[in-house]
DNA sequence: CACTTCGGTTGTACTATACAACCAGAATCA
DNA sequence: TGATTCTGGTTGTATAGTACAACCGAAGTG
């Protein structure tokens, strides 16, 4: 909140507040996917929602990890991993392997299966963002993808 | 991984190939934010899901619309705008107003709390926004935030 | 007047989520 | 060592948001 006051209160530059437009548009911008991504995600692979596609994704990265890393990564409820691991596990797309050093524990690991259906939806959704961003150059692409990255870079 | 397979097949030129990082990187990124927007959205504000922020922001805009034009607006299924529009109206946020001329439809208008919390919760995120922020410079400001109308643009 | 269209509501079901209570294994400490 | 606490995970319960389908009443149309 430190910035809420206002730029003058806080010493911002005449810069900044021509900037303040532009702080309004991302945030505008930036709502407006977020609601849209929801709806067209569950839409267009009824079989892996963004949670479980993220899930996956992030399994597939480490090559296997915990239900708590998961929940800590995606800041979600372990509950919640719980049950979105036991459906991936029902859906054979993972399997938990016991962790012999320590029982509590059961590692997560993409199935063939599971590596398969990641690689499917990865790449029709690739396609779609690649359709959006056909006419872009790819000077624009790789800026836009730098400040979306310095953008959700605040955490971690 | 199949994209993997390549530009080539798909006609697309050395530049756009060099691009395929950077459309990788936005989906990840897009598709990261779009995760997180909701979790934190509900925890922010218990009193105005994403949802019904996005209503009545838009029913701010056109200064009362109907139900079905927020539906259409969002692609949302037309009781689901119902129900919402109900809590917002239990919620004595927006009000309807019978249409003289038709008396199907009910106008939707923003009350003054309605108008009130709206303007709060859009400070609140707008100063969530302006610190994480904050140490961009304007150009840089400028620039994401044309990248990213320019990306949401392809619908509107 | 009968039929259709339109705006909206309600019944039902499902998913994602959180929080709290709980369980079992592991670690710690007196 | 035995009791206590910590940790990873599951389950019970509740809620929000959503869709789809069936429906209702008003308006338009043949």
């Amino acid at each position: 909140m430190t910035a809420a006051q206002g730029p003058e209160e806080t010493g911002i530059t005449r810069a900044a507040a021509d900037g303040e437009t532009a702080v309004e548009t991302i945030q505008r911008e930036m709502t407006a996917f977020a609601r849209r991504a929801r709806a067209s995600a569950g839409r267009m692979h009824p079989e892996l929602s963004l949670v479980s596609f993220s899930l996956l994704g992030h399994l597939e990265d480490l090559g296997g990890c915990r239900a708590t890393d998961l929940a800590a990564h995606y800041a979600l409820d372990k509950s919640t991993v719980s049950r979105q691991v036991s459906a991936l596990e029902r859906a054979e797309l993972i399997e938990r392997r016991l962790d012999p050093e320590d029982h509590r524990v059961q590692v997560l690991h993409l199935t063939d299966a599971g590596r398969r259906i990641l690689a499917q939806v990865t790449e029709s959704r690739r396609a779609a963002f690649r359709e959006r961003l056909a006419d872009w150059s790819a000077e624009d692409l790789e800026r836009f993808a730098a400040y979306l990255t310095r953008y959700n870079g605040w955490n971690r």
